[in-house]
RNA sequence: GGUGAGGUGGCCGAGAGGCUGAAGGCGCUCCCCUGCUAAGGGAGUAUAGGGUUUGUAGCCCUAUCGAGGGUUCGAAUCCCUCCCUCACCGCCA
């Protein structure tokens, strides 16, 4: 959500901005009714106020025992006025609301000017892609001989498409990689490790920008009785974790805080009906590890800046090739003001796949949010700027260890840092039974 | 799931239809006083929105006592629905 005032003031300029990711913002539909709104407004508080100062004098004639008949008609059509003047002003403030929290963030200057991924700019590449003494498989076939490592036909009799079950060496290297992942960002990082709930209710979804525009790629639940809010599953960790600050107003020396935190995702992948049908790459359930900061407003770029270095950090350690993408306007998500995402090379597809995203969202989070900070000595609060990151996507990150580290008879080498997770074992050997 | 008690400012805690944005205390900030690791006196101390304004100053207005509705000229106070917390019982990991 954008400021308020910046916005009805520059609206001309905010407009321009906006256009630049390929959001037409209706100028004139805004100004009208910012226009009404304030009309409005102002006469229902003139209205609020009279019938205050009045029920006020009222009170006073009573307790001095006076006559209190002739008032009370004198206030007559008051309430009748007031509760028009109120209807009319909510109408109003909602059609605005709905407007207003339809409106993707501004992107920062920094960010290249673009229509989809194929405007993205690539940073640089790490790493070398490895050569093949033969035709390397993908992931789906190797986890699939692999004795059944992975299983994508129980999960679809278990649940449906976009599912997968994974048993044995795989399993425990899925389970490996999220257990390196937190210990590299909690112990030298600097992160703190959080566990949170994975269904959350309306407001925290509000809070991080899912709603109200993106309610379709939700799972939703039902809430325990009849008509109770509906919750829904968290899409990323972001939601819960970024929303620790939602309502509150901390001091200055908490800040920056740093989360990070395990969890499933859930997305129903609407409109994604096509893509990626086959294999790990999109699911409806995957694990990632996430990663938080929340902080000052002028340190949010540098903030950027680390944090997508945690997550390259991870790749690093694995030795997987990669490359640092910078996203243009058109390929930025809703709420971000400037994106990095990281993609995996992934020998089989001969291409770079994305693996991790990392986001500065300004204070467009923290508006809607209201999680605010406030400067030692001042009196004000501030509102926070927040930021969240794969650290990494955990399934994906399967695929590419897979796939990179495969060998020629279909065994899977472990990746050295992952070996002390897994009681020392360096290869996941070939077996064609389960 | 059952029964009971509650949700008030940074915290504790009054208030039970009118002058209460909210007593009192604690904490915090500033000032004064004080020659002994302390005490005393005074002032201040919520957030959001709007108007005014060159102004993130000031002034004015509105809203907010868990949330949302309702009754009333007037609601922290009365009524309804929901959420949450605590206690005991049942159940469960």
């Amino acid at each position: 959500m954008l400021d308020a005032k910046y916005f009805r003031e520059g609206i001309d300029d905010t407009a321009a901005e906006l256009a630049r990711r390929g959001f037409t913002l209706n100028v004139e539909v805004l100004k009208d009714l910012e226009q009404q709104r304030k009309n409005i407004q102002v006469r229902t508080e003139s209205l609020q106020n009279e019938r205050n100062t009045r029920s006020k004098l009222i009170g006073q004639a009573k307790a001095k025992g006076e006559d209190i008949a002739p008032l009370l008609a004198e206030v007559g059509s008051l309430g009748d006025q007031l509760d028009e003047a109120k209807q009319e002003l909510q109408r109003i403030q909602d059609e605005l609301q709905d407007i207003i929290a339809g409106i993707p963030n501004i992107p920062h200057s920094d960010v290249p000017q673009g229509a989809d991924e194929n405007d993205n700019v690539e940073i640089f590449k790490y790493g070398e892609p490895r050569t093949f003494s033969f035709e390397p498989k993908d992931h789906v076939e190797l986890g699939e001989r692999l004795a059944r490592g992975l299983d994508f036909e129980t999960a679809s009799k278990l649940t449906g498409a976009r599912f997968v079950v994974m048993r044995g060496q795989i399993a425990r290297m899925h389970r490996a990689l999220t257990q390196f992942m937190l210990d590299l960002h909690t112990e030298t990082h600097g992160y703190e490790e959080a566990y949170v709930p994975y269904i959350v209710n309306h407001d925290s979804l509000m809070g991080t920008g899912q709603l109200p525009k993106f309610g379709k790629d939700l799972f939703h639940v039902e809430g325990e009785s009849q008509d109770k809010v509906a919750l829904s599953l968290i899409p990323t960790a972001e939601v819960p974790l970024t929303n620790f600050a939602r309502n509150e107003i901390l001091d200055e020396s908490e800040l920056p805080v740093k989360l990070t935190a395990h969890t499933p995702c859930f997305r129903s992948e609407a409109g994604s009906h096509g893509r990626d049908t086959r294999g790990l790459i999109r699911q409806h359930q995957f694990d990632k590890v996430e990663l938080v900061q929340l902080v000052k407003p002028e340190e949010s770029m540098a903030a950027l800046e680390a944090l997508t270095e945690h997550a390259e950090k991870v790749l690093q350690l694995l030795n997987l090739p990669y490359r640092k993408v910078l996203l243009c306007t058109g390929d930025m998500g809703f709420g971000a003001m400037k994106t990095y995402d990281l993609e995996v090379w992934l020998p089989a597809q001969k291409t770079y796949r994305e693996i991790s995203s990392c986001s500065n969202m300004g204070d467009f989070q923290a508006r809607r949010m209201q999680a605010r900070f406030r400067r030692k000595g001042a009196k004000k609060p501030e509102l926070l700027h927040t930021l969240n990151g794969s650290g990494l996507a955990v399934g994906r990150t399967l695929v590419a260890i897979l796939e990179n580290y495969q060998m020629a008879d279909g065994s899977i080498e472990v990746p050295e840092v992952l070996r002390g997770y897994m009681n020392g074992l360096e290869v996941i050997k070939y077996t064609s039974q389960a």
